[in-house]
RNA sequence: GUGGGUGUGGCCUAAAGGCAAGGCACCUGGUUGUGGCCCAGGCGAUUGUGGGUUCGAAUCCCACCACUCACCCCA
């Protein structure tokens, strides 16, 4: 065997694999088409400033998970960590501030991060992205959240956990933050070491600590959505209320903070059992600052990631079924060297005709050759030898039950079509 | 970055210090030109890599690598 491996953390996708692949994306794509949204490609690789920037320099991602090159014009690029920090870059860029607003994007590929893999997570992983740009109104975050619902419940998925929480715009978060290191001075001696350090770093994150000790003094602390400022408490409230009106179950979770530095007022995360620790199938929120930290105009921004790989798995925990990989619908075998023109003549006309054909290469016994065509499924099998040629026809054989014609060739191609027409 | 588990043909699984065995898959034949079931044969492994112990290592020891699960964190 070849000493060649794949990277650490990245996946052959296998033809067998592929039809997960293909009705996730479809179905995706389809849905976020319907709601509006149209699609942007950005580059897999950007400015490494803009992620930093973006994500914010405390965060892990930019601390320790990019996987950053210098190229030879000596320009630091990032292979991207995630959608939004790109697609607003490419918003302001193009200046689509100017369109009608707000702008509904889609965004679907790979996303690096240098991680230990582990169930559910891997170095290269695959993200089907929305934003929506240019909108202040709750009722923006409830179409994220609602579409992507819809993602979930039509590709089968149950028993699904959707968590929400608010974490506050600058005007509100520096007050709950200080609030909540205060509460945690009368316990700094009982929290683990993680917490706190956490408490000088990123103070938010200890309430998602899992640590045994931290459990009793968590469960305690004040909750963000009592230290909101009157405009992020009507937003939530507003949101909140949209969900109860659409009968949409969701977890208030106070603990629910999230990695990126970005978020201001509503964030999210999707949990599904089954797939191991990794169970967040998408996470999102609100980046109202976003488009002002990377330079742009002020303009408020709310989206959501899913990880298509997280998404299949929960497919195969639950048993989703998917359409089969499409069989060909004629097998051309051929017997002797003299008919081989008239095999590849033929199946290239039942190709040009739409007709999914496989064409039996070398020269081998006609068993063998009916061998394979039945493996490859095929719904037909035209068997073209001297005898045939000789009378300008071929023995077409339908697999299924076994009978055989003699057709024509100059009608092979029509008779096929006509009986293979779905 | 930390910790646990696992590495034997493409895949699955035996061999517990003494000839690396079997199943699936693949190829060929049993049928001069007819698939699925059956039967026969064949191809295919310096046992993850490198060292060490031993007369002898897939097996015991060490290191590295990879996979895997979990922590951290996240999709």
């Amino acid at each position: 065997m070849s000493h060649f491996q794949r990277p650490t953390g990245t996946l052959d996708i296998l033809p067998e694999e592929q039809p997960y692949w293909r009705h996730v994306r479809a179905h995706a794509t389809r849905l976020a088409e319907r709601a509006g949204f149209e699609r942007l490609d950005v580059p897999v690789f950007e400015s490494t400033d803009l992620f930093a920037r973006g994500i914010g320099t405390g965060t892990d991602i930019v601390e320790k998970e990019m996987y950053t090159f210098c190229d030879k014009g000596d320009n630091s690029l990032t292979l991207r960590p995630e959608f939004t920090a790109g697609v607003v870059r490419a918003y302001i860029e193009n200046g689509m501030h100017v369109r009608p607003q707000p702008v509904k994007l889609y965004s679907t590929g790979p996303i690096f991060r240098y991680e230990r893999p582990q169930a559910g997570r891997y170095r290269q992983h695959t993200q089907f992205n929305l934003e929506i740009l240019g909108a202040q109104d709750p009722a923006a975050d409830l179409e994220i959240m609602l579409l992507i619902a819809d993602i979930y419940a039509g590709l089968g998925f149950e028993n699904l956990s959707f968590q929400l929480n608010s974490t506050g715009c600058p005007a509100c978060k520096p007050g709950y933050v200080a609030i909540l290191q205060d509460y945690y001075q009368h316990y700094r001696d009982q929290v683990c070491d993680d917490c706190q350090r956490r408490l000088e770093q990123n103070p938010l994150r200890v309430l998602d600590c899992k640590a045994e000790q931290c459990q009793p003094i968590i469960a305690n602390a004040p909750h963000i959505v009592e230290h909101l400022c009157d405009e992020c408490r009507g937003h939530f409230a507003l949101l909140r209320e949209y969900l109860d009106l659409l009968k949409r179950p969701y977890k208030l979770n106070h603990r629910l903070v999230r990695g990126l530095d970005y978020y201001t007022k509503t964030v999210f995360e999707v949990w599904a059992g089954g797939i191991g620790a990794q169970s967040a199938v998408c996470g999102g929120g609100r980046y109202d600052g976003l488009a002002q930290a990377l330079d742009g105009p002020p303009t408020p921004g709310v989206g959501v990631a899913a990880g298509l790989e997280r998404i299949i798995l929960v497919m195969k925990a639950q048993g989703v079924k998917v359409p089969p990989l499409p069989a060909p619908a004629v097998f051309v075998a051929c017997v002797g060297e003299k008919a081989r023109p008239a095999a590849v003549q033929l199946t290239d006309e039942l190709r040009q005709a739409g007709v999914a054909t496989w064409l039996a290469f070398e020269q081998r016994g006609l068993r063998s050759q009916m061998r394979e065509a039945n493996k490859r499924g095929a719904s037909y099998t035209v068997i073209l030898g001297e005898d045939e040629l000789a009378r300008g026809v071929g023995a077409v054989r339908n697999m299924h039950s076994g009978e055989q014609a003699t057709v024509d060739l100059a009608e092979l191609t029509a008779w096929i079509q006509h009986r293979t027409a779905a």
